[in-house]
DNA sequence: CGAGGTTTTGATGGAGGTCAAACCCCGTGG
DNA sequence: CCACGGGGTTTGACCTCCATCAAAACCTCG
């Protein structure tokens, strides 16, 4: 519910101590569509471009023109609309790998306000030739992104609470495994419960209480910015989840290849 | 919350009585960028083509591969998800002049399923050269089409249930005209009850008393199908809506031409 | 140690869900 | 012309999930 007082600018501390800066969000990419060298040789020399966005930055503004595609290597950023009154929902997040901005067609008039959730590292999107793979993965990317936003539509719709909660992690779970960044169940998760509850159309305290309630009943563990899903299948299947991209994304990059 | 029986065919009674019969989808297109006599003489020589899709027709299934973009000419369509236990969710609609599926980037499998809510006249999209008027109408289609979903999501994380049924008429009012198929505040709406509350999240008896208290606080008429908006503007501020178009559209589109 | 953000807990209320029946509207057909 | 039927709308009674308000407890970091 707290809106976001005014932001910083980016530093420009152009990598400092560089190696793998771009690594999970490369993992990323290969996981959506094959990538040739002449892809990885882009995605590097685009990583040295690379700045240190800070917490709350706005990638962009609705209603004012859309800045160049950002590639997210190292945090978390979200679309967010604030109402008149105050009242604030997140429609989507922003995860190493993905994509800020149009990959593809234009779109000059920002439809919706980005700001980082976390210290971000984004590099400008390298942009391969047509038919490349890179090409290729935005375009997988971009249609994921659609999916989760269909996706989220009916999570609001239609699910509970805890529901919802369930559904949200394992989306968070499942994307961040695509790009190596969970370990055994468990991943990084920078939100605080308020910004979860307003992403999930609920109050901080109601999204406490389903948490504990999660907890005892063995399904969750959340500590010092730490989650882990005891039975992601499981708790998968009590929510009828259905995820785009294990079913759907392989089948996109292999049906568009062939 | 019914779930649609199995559906029809669509018939190939191609336009018996033509003369304007896309009328309301070329005034959408040209409403959204310049159309010259090139990109309208592609849109009649397409809507030579036009089919009737019966009730419930589905257009794409979700996990199936996509067919080609159709143009809407007359009827309502709508993304749907069922989920296993029956629960159901609408989370867009495609209105006249409306493209369903992917109108420029590919996207081989359908992300989800759209089914046809009224009987419904359609036409393969045609295709114009890249830069024509055509393809850039498409453009800002698209663009709105996901700024409504971006739109869909608030409503359903952080509006009360009045505050949805006004933002979703005030939409849906909107988007009619464009098309001109509004008639002074007021327009054809072909969804129950039951529908509507299956797009804002809500059951159809709770629906129902918040449109009967909207009419009694002089809001609202809707009789036979048909709604009137008694004063969209104020509607509109009292419920803070921001509609992409009025302000969004036109400068898309104007940013892009220069 | 203290301060500020975050999480947790409790008590209470209200928006919206559920169940079930009645009503209405219209088209069908006898 | 009226009975019949079926989908849609309306109404009522009751309940529950989640919001609200407020305070306490907990971290974490300076």
């Amino acid at each position: 519910m707290t809106s976001f007082p005014a932001a910083l600018s980016p530093s420009s501390s152009s990598s400092p101590a560089r190696g793998g800066i771009a690594a999970a969000a490369i993992r990323r990419l290969t996981a959506l569509t094959p990538l040739d060298d002449a892809d990885l040789r882009l995605l590097d020399t685009a990583a040295d471009r690379a700045l240190t966005y800070p917490l709350r930055h706005a990638f962009q503004t609705i209603g004012r023109p859309m800045a160049d595609p950002l590639l997210v290597l190292q945090g978390w950023a979200a679309r967010v609309r604030i109402l008149p009154d105050g009242r604030r929902q997140f429609m989507s997040f922003y995860l190493p790998g993905d994509i800020i901005g149009p990959a593809h067609h234009e779109q000059p008039i920002a439809t919706a306000t980005v700001v980082a959730l976390t210290e971000c590292l984004a590099c400008p999107a390298p942009t391969g030739p047509a038919g490349s793979g890179l090409a290729q993965a935005y375009a997988v990317s971009e249609a994921l992104d659609e999916a989760y936003l269909l996706g989220r539509v009916v999570q609001l719709g239609r699910l509970n609470a805890q529901e919802r909660i369930g559904d949200f992690l394992l989306e968070i779970y499942e994307r961040l495994s695509l790009a190596g960044l969970t370990v055994g169940g468990s991943f990084e998760m920078p939100l605080t419960q308020e910004m979860l509850a307003d992403a999930l159309g609920l109050t901080p305290v109601h999204v406490n209480r389903m948490i504990q309630q999660a907890r005892r009943d063995g399904d969750l563990m959340w500590k010092s910015g730490r989650v882990l899903l005891r039975d992601p299948e499981r708790t998968a299947r009590t929510i009828g989840r259905v995820s785009p991209q294990v079913t759907g994304t392989q089948t996109m990059a292999q049906a568009s290849a062939g």
